[in-house]
DNA sequence: ACTATCCGGATATATGACATCCGGGATGAA
DNA sequence: TTCATCCCGGATGTCATATATCCGGATAGT
C-alpha cells in the first residue's frame, strides 16, 4: 500500500500558498523551484487540485495559482483525495461468491464482512485527515521550523512576488 | 493508494481455517479451490502469513495450513501487515530540505509536520484494523451469510477433510 | 520407495506511478 | 496589436511494483 508522492508535493505547495498575501499567486515554475521538484510533473498535481476546487488558477502573464478558499477550509483529506483519488484503498472482489460454497447472486444482500471492516478502517483514516486543515499545518510549521529556514523562505518569497 | 488483493484472500482463508476442528489443516490447493483463486499465487500469501506467525504449516503428505494461535488473537491488522507489509503508506521525502529555504541538515530536528499528520492518520487506520479479530469475522459471517451458503461450505469442508 | 505437500527462488507479464513534452488558449504587458 | 507568459489537456516514454507461474529441494506420511 502506498500513497502517491504527489500528495506530499501538493500539501507543501498549499502551505506555501497559504502564507502568501491575499490575491498573490505563484506560477508552477516558482512552486517547483521552491520545493526542488520537477516543474512539468508538479503541474499535473496542481491541475488536479485546481479541478477539485482547492486551487484557483490565474491564467496569462504574471498568473499562477492561489488558494481557492481560506486555508482553514482546506483539509489534508481534500489534498489526498484531489491527488490520489477517492477510491478506497481496499477493493472487495467478492471472492465469497466463488467456489463450492457459492449461491445465487440474490442471496448476497449484506456486504461482505471483511469488506465492511476495511471500509471502517478507511473511514477512520479519512476522518483523521479531515481533522487537519492547511491553516493548522501553517501553524505547526511556524512552530517547528528553524528561524533560519523561515527567514530564507520569506526572503525568497519577496523576490518571487516582486 | 491501494491495498494488495492478497489481503482479501488471506483474510478469507483465515476465516475458513478458524471454523475447522482443532488440529485440522487444509493444503494450499484446497484453500484455493474453495475461494476460486489461483493456487500458485495464493501459496505466496499463505507463506507470508506463515513467516509472520499467523499460520502454522504442516509439511509432508496430508499436511497443509492451520491457525498458529486462537482466532481471537489474530487481528485484521496482523493480516494486512503480513501480506502488505508494515511500511506506512506515506513516505516523506523531506522536500522541505530542497530549494532556496534549505538549511543545514542538523537544523531539521523535529519531524516534518505533514509527515506527522499522515502518520497519525495511518495510526488511526491500523488501530481500527487491530480492533477486529478473525473470531469477530467468523461471528459476522455466521450472522450475515445465507443458510444455504453455510450449508454448502460445511458440506465441502467435510469432503475436504475426510 | 513413493507420493503429497511446504518452501524459496527465479522468472514472466500487467498495471499503474513517475516524468516529460507539445500544442492550444487565455491573459496582461509593451 | 503584438508578444511574452502561463494554464491546461493529451500523448508519450520509462520504471517500479503487483500479479501470476513454475521449478527444485526438503519433509513427512503411506
Amino acid at each position: 500500500m502506498k500513497i502517491s508522492e504527489g500528495v506530499e508535493w501538493g500539501a507543501h505547495c498549499l502551505v506555501l500558498l497559504a502564507v502568501l498575501p491575499a490575491d498573490a499567486a505563484l506560477p508552477t515554475g516558482r512552486l517547483a523551484e521552491y520545493h526542488g521538484v520537477p516543474s512539468a510533473y508538479l503541474a499535473k498535481h496542481l491541475q488536479a487540485m485546481s479541478r477539485t476546487g482547492l486551487l484557483e488558477s490565474v491564467p496569462g502573464a504574471r498568473g499562477g495559482y492561489r488558494l481557492a478558499r481560506p486555508a482553514t477550509e482546506i483539509t489534508m483529506l481534500d489534498v489526498v483525495e484531489a491527488i490520489d483519488g477517492t477510491t478506497p484503498a481496499f477493493r472487495c472482489t467478492e471472492i465469497r461468491r466463488n467456489g463450492p460454497a457459492a449461491v445465487p447472486a440474490r442471496e448476497y444482500r449484506l456486504p461482505c464482512s471483511i469488506h465492511a471492516v476495511m471500509d471502517r478502517a478507511d473511514a477512520a483514516w479519512r476522518a483523521e485527515l479531515a481533522s487537519v486543515s492547511i491553516a493548522d499545518l501553517v501553524a505547526m510549521v511556524g512552530e517547528k521550523a528553524s528561524p533560519e529556514a523561515l527567514r530564507k523562505g520569506a526572503a525568497w518569497l519577496v523576490g518571487a512576488l516582486g
